[in-house]
DNA sequence: TAAATACGTGCAATCGTTTGCGTAGATGGA
DNA sequence: TCCATCTACGCAAACGATTGCACGTATTTA
C-alpha cells in the first residue's frame, strides 16, 4: 500500500555516491556544482519524483523566513458576503504564493480563542479575522500581536485594538442609497438596522440620518427599527404599513431583510416600486432572484478580501512596517434595479 | 516591535540550568522527571508563555505521524452548494482536531495540478477534492495516491480512479422530484440538465427517465434540454412554451435554472403552479426568495462535507484500510414549496 | 618549478523537538 | 561493607534540509 517512504536528499546522495550537501546545492542549481553532476542529480530527482520536505525547509529557515500560511477566521461560511471575502482572500493569497487555512468561529468567543491558539501553534504567518458576535475580550488578539503575528480585521473590526482593517464604506453606501430614494421622490423613508453595538450599524445609521438631512427630510423615530433578518422583517413590517402615515420607502441593512419587507409589502397589495420603494445592502444572490429585482448597495466582498490579504502580506513581507495599522475602506456601489423608481 | 524571538526549550533549559531533554520530558509530564523540577519547568514555561514549535515537532515525527492538515480543493467558493460542503468539512475536521487548507481551482486543470503539488509539498495528510470541469487527465491524482496521500472526491468524482467518494443521490433525488410532479397531475414534464459528460448529469437524467416510465408517461425528446444556468433558461424557455404542446412542468438541474424558468413563465402570463409546475435541485438561498417559493431537491451539502471529512480522517488514522475506496451516497430530500401543486 | 588561484566537493553545525541509552547518586538488602 | 536496584537526569542521535568553511585537485601565473 503505502510503499513510498518519501524520497529524501539523503537517499539521492547515497544512491549517487555524493554528499547531501552536494545534492542540496545541485537541486538549487548552484553554480558551485559541476554542470554534469548537477544535471545528473536533477534528473535523478525528477525521475524518482523527489519532493523537498517543506517542514524541514521551514524549520531550517524559521528564524528568517516566516511560513506562507495565512490563517483566516470567518464567523460563518454559508453566507454570500463571507464567501465572497474568502474568495478574494484566496485569490490574492494564491496569486502571491501563499495558502490559506480556514477556520469558522461560529460566532463564538471560545472557538475564536482556541482557533487563534491553534493557528499560532501551526505557525501561520498572519491572521485575517472578522470578530465573532459575542467577542468582547481581546486578549487573544493581543497575544497574537505580541507573538509577532500580524493581524488584519475585516467586516467586524475590533475597535479596542489598533490593528489593520478593511471595511466597506457603510456610511457613504447608505448615504447614497437613501439619497437615491429621496431623489426618486420618497418622503417617508424607513430604516431597518442592526443593533447599534456594532460599528457597521452605527455607520449605516449615520449615513441614513445625513442623507435625510441633506434632502430636507426629517428623521421620524417611528420609522427606525432594529431588524436585520427576514423573519423579523416579516413580523414588524405589517404594523409599519398600518401606521396613519406609513413609509413610502425602506432601507434595509441587508438583502435578506429587504426581501422580507418586499414579500410583506407585496402581500399587502402595495405596488413596488410605484407605491413603496425598497433598497437593500449586500447585492448577493438573493437580489436578482426576487420580483422585482432588488435595488441594493453592492458590498464588494471579493475586493474586501483582496485588500485584507494585500495588507497582511505587506505586513509579513515588510513592505508595510510592522506594527503599522493600515486602514482601508472599500467603496460601495449602488446597484439600481426594480424595487426603486427611476427619476 | 517584534521583540519576541520565540522562546524555545533550549532557552528554558539554559535559564533553569537543566538539559533540553529534561525540559522536553517535564513539559510532556513524564514521570521520569522529579515532581518539583517538573512543576518548576512547567510553571516557567507557562509564565513566559512558551509555545512548542509545531514545525520541529512535525519534522521529528514525520516518519510516523502525519500532519493534521487536510487539503480541500473547491472549483469555486461563492456558491451555495460548495460553501455548504466546505462548512461541513470544516465542522467535522475541526471537531476531530484537524485544520483545513482551502484552495480554489477556478475550474482549471492547470490550477488543480499546481494546487496538488503545493499541497503535497506542504505535507497535508490527505486531500478532499471536487474535480475542475476541464480536468480530463488524472495523473496528478495518481501521483498523490502514489505518494501515500489519501484522496476523497465529492460532487464531481473522477470515474477513472478508484478512490473514495461521496455524492448525493442524484438518481433518487430526481426520481422522487419528477414522481412528485407526475403525482400532482403533470403530464408533460420538461428536463433541463447539465452536459451529459458529467456523471451527475447522467444520473439525474436517468432518474427523470425512470420516473416518467414508472408513472406511465412517455419521454419526449423535445422536452429534454442541455441548460444549467439562468441566462440559458431565460433564452430557451419562451420557445418551449410556444410549442404546440407545451410542457406543464419543468425539472431543472439546479435552483438557478429553475428560477430562470420561473421568471419567464410568469412573464408569459402562466400561473405557477396551477398551469405550470417547476422543481429545482439544490435548495440554496434562492429557493426561498422567489415568488412563489421553489420546490426543490435538498442537496445537503453540509452532510456531504462531513462524510467526506469522515472518510478522509478514517483513511488517515487507519480506521479505514489504506487503499480502500469508501463510497458513500448522501440521501436527498424533496422540499415541497409553492412552485408545485399539492395533491 | 613554486606559488597563487580557481573549482568542485565534503564536513559539520544548525533549526527545535523527541527519545533510546547510559550513568551518577541515593537507597536498600545481605 | 559491598553489590543490586531505582530514581532522576544528561548525552547524543535522530527528523530533512541549508550553508559557512575547509580542503584536495587542477589550472594559471610569476
Amino acid at each position: 500500500m503505502d510503499d513510498s517512504q518519501q524520497l529524501t536528499m539523503k537517499d539521492i546522495a547515497r544512491e549517487l555516491g555524493v554528499s547531501v550537501a552536494t545534492v542540496s546545492r545541485a537541486l538549487s542549481d548552484s553554480p558551485s556544482i559541476s554542470r554534469e553532476r548537477r544535471k545528473a542529480i536533477q534528473q535523478f530527482a525528477r525521475e524518482h519524483n523527489y519532493f523537498p520536505n517543506v517542514i524541514a525547509e521551514q524549520l531550517r529557515h524559521s528564524r528568517r523566513n516566516p511560513s506562507r500560511a495565512i490563517g483566516v477566521i470567518v464567523p460563518e461560511l454559508v453566507h454570500y458576503y463571507f464567501s465572497s471575502i474568502l474568495d478574494g482572500i484566496e485569490a490574492e493569497a494564491s496569486a502571491r504564493g501563499y495558502h490559506i487555512i480556514v477556520a469558522k468561529s461560529n460566532e463564538s468567543y471560545e472557538r475564536e480563542v482556541s482557533i487563534c491558539e491553534a493557528m499560532l501553534k501551526n505557525k501561520v504567518c498572519g491572521i485575517i479575522v472578522s470578530q465573532a458576535k459575542d467577542t468582547e475580550r481581546y486578549d487573544h488578539f493581543e497575544h497574537l500581536e505580541a507573538a509577532g503575528v500580524p493581524l488584519v480585521f475585516y467586516d467586524r473590526i475590533c475597535p479596542a485594538i489598533n490593528a489593520s482593517r478593511v471595511v466597506v464604506d457603510d456610511y457613504m453606501g447608505t448615504m447614497n442609497a437613501v439619497s437615491h430614494l429621496a431623489e426618486t421622490g420618497c418622503k417617508r423613508i424607513a430604516f431597518y438596522g442592526a443593533p447599534m453595538s456594532m460599528e457597521i450599524a452605527k455607520n449605516r445609521f449615520n449615513g441614513y440620518r445625513d442623507a435625510l438631512y441633506k434632502h430636507g427630510l426629517t428623521l421620524d423615530k417611528a420609522l427606525v427599527r432594529i431588524c436585520d433578518n427576514r423573519a423579523d422583517a416579516e413580523r414588524i413590517t405589517p404594523a409599519m404599513m398600518r401606521m396613519e402615515n406609513p413609509p413610502d420607502a425602506f432601507f434595509a441593512v441587508n438583502d435578506e431583510t429587504a426581501i422580507g419587507i418586499l414579500s410583506v409589502v407585496k402581500r399587502l397589495g402595495y405596488v413596488v416600486p410605484d407605491e413603496v420603494s425598497i433598497c437593500g445592502f449586500t447585492n448577493g444572490f438573493r437580489a436578482t432572484v426576487c420580483d422585482p429585482m432588488l435595488t441594493t448597495v453592492e458590498q464588494r466582498g471579493t475586493q474586501v478580501g483582496k485588500e485584507a490579504a494585500d495588507i497582511l502580506i505587506g505586513l509579513v513581507e515588510g513592505t508595510l512596517p510592522r506594527g503599522h495599522a493600515e486602514k482601508r475602506i472599500v467603496k460601495t456601489r449602488l446597484v439600481v434595479r426594480g424595487t426603486t423608481r427611476t427619476i
